[in-house]
This record gives C-alpha cells, structure tokens and sequence, in this order.
RNA sequence: CGCGGGGUAGAGCAGUGGAAGCUCGUUAGGCUCAUAACCUAAAGGUCGUCGGUUCGAGUCCGACCCCCGCAACCA
C-alpha cells in the first residue's frame, strides 16, 4: 500500500518588485502547514514547492528601466525570495523558477496537451494600445482618455493571439466545485468562486513576440510568446514530473495550493479549467489565505503611509518572533491589520509570560529538588489524558490548516500548565520530594508536548526548549519585550 | 443597484434562536518556584441604526448607515 502524500505549493510571486509583508504570510503559512505534516507523515512523504514567475512585459520592462539584462535581473530578485525565506526559516523542498529550461519545455507540452483537445483557437484582440507603454490598456487605466504614465491618447490596434477555450469548462467545473464543497478554504469563499466559474470566458494566452520578446515561444509559432499566467500555473504539475515522469506525478499530484486574495480567480477558475482540459486531477485542497493590512486598517500602500516593511520588523524583533506573530496573530484566512503593538503583546503574553517561564519555573524547581522529569511512563494517568485531548484539538486544528486557532489553543495548554503548578506548588515545604516529582514530571510531559506542537510555527525555539528540557538547562528563550 | 467580507467591552476576535464570551490591556488582592513573570477576582458592551417575525434575536427577515477587499497579472 502507498504511504499518504502530501504535496503543498505557495503561488510563485512575480519578480518585478521587492518581497513585502504578504509574501512572508504565505511562505510562513506555507511552511507552517509543511512542516506539521512532516512531523506527522515524514519528510519523505512530504513536498513543499516555493519559487518565482520570472516572465511577462512588466519584468521585461522594468529591467530595461534599471538598465541591466534580464537574466542578471530575475537572477538578483530570485535570490532576493530565496534569501527572504531564510529570513522567516522558510525550508522548501524546491525553488521553482519559470525562467528555467525545463519549464519551458514543460509549458510547452502542457499547451500542447490543451491545443490536442481543440481547447486553443486563434482570435483577432482589438483594444486600446498605448505606443509608450507597448501594452494595451485597459479603460479604467485611463486618466481623461489618455494613458496615465505617457500623457497621450492611446490609439485601437488590434493584435491576434491565441485564446484558451476556457468557456468550455464552465459547467465542468461548476460541477466539480458543487460536488467538492470542501475544497476552498475560508468556506465564504465558495460562493465567491463560484460564481466567477459561472462567468468565465476564453482567455488570450499569448502575446505577440515582436512587442513583448520575453516569454515562452508558442509551439509551432515563432512570433507568439505565451501569456505569463499560462506557462506559470503550469509550475505545480511540472515540478512533480510533468511530461517528464508519469509515475512522480501521480504519486505527488494534486497538491494543496495556498494563494492570497486576488489569486482566487487564477488558482480557482482558470486553473482548474487548464487541468480539466490537459486531462489532470483537480487540485485536492484551496487555500486562500487572508491580506495583511495596515494598521489603519487599510490595504498597506505607499502613498497612505501604512506600509509595514518586512525587513525592518526582521531586524527589531527577528525572523521567529515576526513569524510567530504572522500566523499566531494575524487571522489565517481573514484580512487583518499588522499592529506592531499586537506583536510585542501577544509575544510577551504567550511565549515569554506563558510558555517560556513555565518552562523555566518547571526546570529550576526540578534542579533545585533534584527530582526525575522527562518520564513519559510515569506521567500520571489523569493528568496525560488532560494533556493528549488538547493534542487531538490542537492536531485537528493543524490538519484542517487553522493555523491561528492552533495557536490559540498551544497556549491554553500552556496556560493549563501555569495553573497547574499554581494550584500543585510544588515549591512548598508541605509537599514531599515524591509528590513534588510527581507534579513536575507531569509538568515536563505538557511542556514536551506544547513545544512538539510549536515546533511548525517557531522552528528554532523549539529545537532549543526540547533540549534546555532534556538537559534541564535554564535558558531564556524568550526575553520580555518592551512595549 | 458590479462582486465579496465585515460592523459584539479600550484593542483584537469567538459566538447563527433560549440566561452576552475569549485574549490583550486596566484595577484590586494573592503567591513567591519563575523572565517585575504566575494565580484569583473586579470594572467595562442598550451586540452599526430603524422596523419586522417569534414565547424568546447578537443569532432569522426587510430597509438604511459605515468600514474593508476585489473588479485579467501587487499574497
């Protein structure tokens, strides 16, 4: 019999601008999800995908502005994400980069795949075309008539591109969605995709090289490049063999697929027809996380000032605290606002106050007493039962990817254990040396458990807790921020 | 009438018909093993507004007000 697989992949963000805040929720949330189940499943069991969309005119155009070529381009913000992921103790399995040879290929077959089903069909495309900006643009994009970035009044050209016969899934994929409610998560976002199925229409999926030459040559027609999307999205059944290993692929594929907000579309609708129509599963589980807000309230921008910059909150408090903080503090698939404010509380709160001193107050007495801890088969009955019901809660939270509730319930286990200690006291003379083992046995039992069930969400920290305990080291692991 | 989410204690949220809850913050007391940490208790809400259904509504229905996100490439 086949061992269970698990295969989680991000969205792969474009590379035409810095990291910022909402990249690290995904990839933490990502990895959050990925290393529970590594833990659970086994590494081997399990593939966590991660990576960059390195096509498309805004890249092109963005690397002529800066002067530079674009292989040296996409190279440097490449490693930008990867750095950002060592930031944030993001580890994947793979970085997936769609400027490579092998994606390509991979896109290509996957057209190929579409076009053998009669899904792809040339159409004439008339629209606004600003001669500045080489890109057609849309209605709303214009200020007075005229192109915002140009000042002049963009004239009709008319291109022909190749258009995917997305209209064609429509009904498919509202059955499928109907027949999976299950599949997206926040369940409000049911009827939301649902009803962007019920509208879809074709897709144009390729450019014209002469205006845009970066992108992926269509099969069989050298003055066509595809659309970004259409060679992007193909990156998650690509990475697991693709037209390269049949056998990989079935053994990986469908994955769960974590996107934001916006992307629900993409990942959703468009997607979902591109499998159906090169004859792939559906993705097994969608995940649409929530927007990280200014502390206003408001979508973090520039010009209102609310932006919260990743790097400096690095810097102040660390990769693991502002981690903690992303999927501890922010909702998991609700927008919510980023309050520096929030973070310090509700780290000192739960992690210093909490966690972190009850794992002090439990070693030092245990020094100081000289008695055993870290015994599983002594842990006394009633008080393992009381332990392991709030593992099944927390382990259920985790596999229904509640990352935020997870938290919130790792703490009241902590937060058991304070009182616990409180009501046993075990520091009193009153209490004998075997009542006072007893007692902190018990206590190390909770504590081995609430750092295993931390350990997807502070990585580090809890590498460090399970040996201070098993050494019975005092450390601090977590010093009191200021407010 | 573009689509969707939301308006519940100072802040952040849970709660979808039957005695208003949780966390943080605040205040008071206790404890003293511990990172001035921990424990207990208290104060604080006419659940956006108005109307309706019901024995009973934060919870259902209607209208309205306000906030936020999305609307072919910013997670």
């Amino acid at each position: 019999m086949r061992k269970e697989k698990f295969y989680l992949t991000t969205t792969l963000p474009y590379v035409n601008a810095e990291p910022h805040i909402g990249h690290a929720l995904e990839f933490v949330q990502a990895d959050a999800i990925v290393r529970y189940q590594k833990n659970k499943l086994g590494k081997e069991n399990v593939f966590f995908n991660v990576g960059t969309d390195e096509h498309g005119l805004k890249i092109y155009q963005k690397a002529k502005e800066e002067g530079v070529s674009i292989q040296d381009f996409i190279d440097k913000y490449a490693q930008r994400f990867k750095d950002y992921c060592k930031l944030f103790f993001v580890e994947y399995d793979n970085f997936y980069r769609t400027s490579s040879e092998e994606h390509s290929i991979a896109a290509q077959k996957f057209w190929n795949a579409c076009a053998e089903k009669g899904d792809i069909y040339k159409k004439k495309y008339g629209g606004l075309y600003c001669v500045g900006c080489e890109r057609f643009l849309t209605e709303k994009e214009l200020v007075d008539g005229k192109c915002p970035d140009h000042g002049t009044v963009p004239e009709y050209k008319e291109e022909e591109n190749y258009f995917f016969r997305l209209s064609k899934y429509r009904e498919p994929l509202l059955k499928w969605l109907d027949s999976n409610k299950g599949i997206i998560k926040p369940a409000t976002c049911y009827d939301e995709l649902r009803k962007i199925i019920s509208e879809i229409e074709d897709i144009s999926i390729s450019r014209v090289k002469e205006n845009l030459p970066w992108g992926i040559d269509v099969p069989d027609d050298p003055t066509q490049v595809f659309y970004v999307w259409f060679d992007a999205l193909t990156n998650y059944v690509n990475v697991v063999g693709y037209s390269t290993d049949e056998d990989r692929l079935k053994e990986w594929w469908p994955a769960v697929q974590l996107f934001g907000p916006d992307n629900l579309r993409f990942q959703g609708a468009i997607w979902q027809g591109m499998l159906e129509s090169a004859g792939l599963p559906h993705t097994k589980m969608l995940l649409r996380h929530g927007m990280v807000l200014g502390e206003d309230g408001r979508k973090m921008s520039k010009s209102l000032g609310n932006v919260v910059s990743p790097f400096v909150q690095e810097e102040k408090y660390g990769g693991e605290v502002v981690r903690f903080y992303l999927l501890a503090g922010i909702s998991t698939f609700a927008d919510s606002s980023y309050k520096e404010s929030d973070l310090v509380n509700m780290y000192n709160a739960r992690l210093a106050n909490n966690y972190g001193n009850l794992l002090n107050r439990v070693i030092h007495l245990a020094n100081a007493k000289e008695v055993e801890i870290n015994n599983e088969s002594t842990v006394e009955t009633s008080f393992k039962e009381r332990v392991d019901s709030y593992k099944k809660t927390i382990t259920d939270l985790y596999d229904a990817y509640e990352l935020s509730s997870a938290c919130e319930q790792i703490d009241a286990l902590a937060d058991y254990g304070n009182k616990y200690i409180t009501e046993k006291e075990p520091w009193s003379k009153d209490k004998t040396l075997e009542e006072c083992g007893e007692i902190l046995n018990n206590l190390s039992y909770l504590l081995k458990t609430v750092t295993e069930l931390y350990s997807p969400i502070i990585p580090v920290s809890a590498d460090k807790a399970r040996n201070a305990l098993e050494k019975r080291e005092k450390i601090i692991l977590f010093p009191t921020l200021d407010k």
